[in-house]
DNA sequence: CGAGTGACGGACG
DNA sequence: CCGTCCGCCACTC
């Protein structure tokens, strides 16, 4: 088992992380909002590269973050998709033929000004 | 340092 | 709506 290193690149997660955390339950949020928040604009893939080394007993909620379609990205992890779904909707997020309503959930939408 | 990769995003057809 | 291509940035080997 591969222990992945926590130096300075940790540091860098922590910023994904933080701003992972910091969004509020009931709300989802886009790789690319968490990437700017993170000062990683541009950067939305380093996000899901981040989580997709987040074990599933991560306090961070991984699973409030989702793609630009309102969806649940297809992870090659396996169909824990549907699992992430089952937690949005123990937060109140209804979907609506397999996505959100971003234009109700999206977290720091302004941000995006549509 | 170079090449490959990734749970993305947006533009195009 | 869907498939495809490019770009963007950081990480790993």
């Amino acid at each position: 088992m591969k222990v992945k290193r926590q130096s300075v690149n940790f540091q860098k997660k922590k910023a994904i992380l933080d701003v992972v955390g910091s969004i509020p339950s009931g709300f989802v949020s886009t790789y690319g909002i968490v990437a700017s928040l993170a000062n990683f604009s541009g950067s939305a893939r380093y996000v899901g590269w981040v989580l997709s080394g987040l074990p599933q007993d991560t306090p961070i909620p991984w699973h409030r973050v989702i793609n630009s379609k309102g969806e649940i990205s297809p992870r090659s992890d396996g169909g824990d998709h549907r699992f992430q779904r089952d937690l949005l909707e123990a937060e109140g997020i209804k979907f609506c033929g397999g996505r959100v309503d971003m234009s109700k959930y999206c977290w720091k939408d302004d941000l995006r000004e549509i």
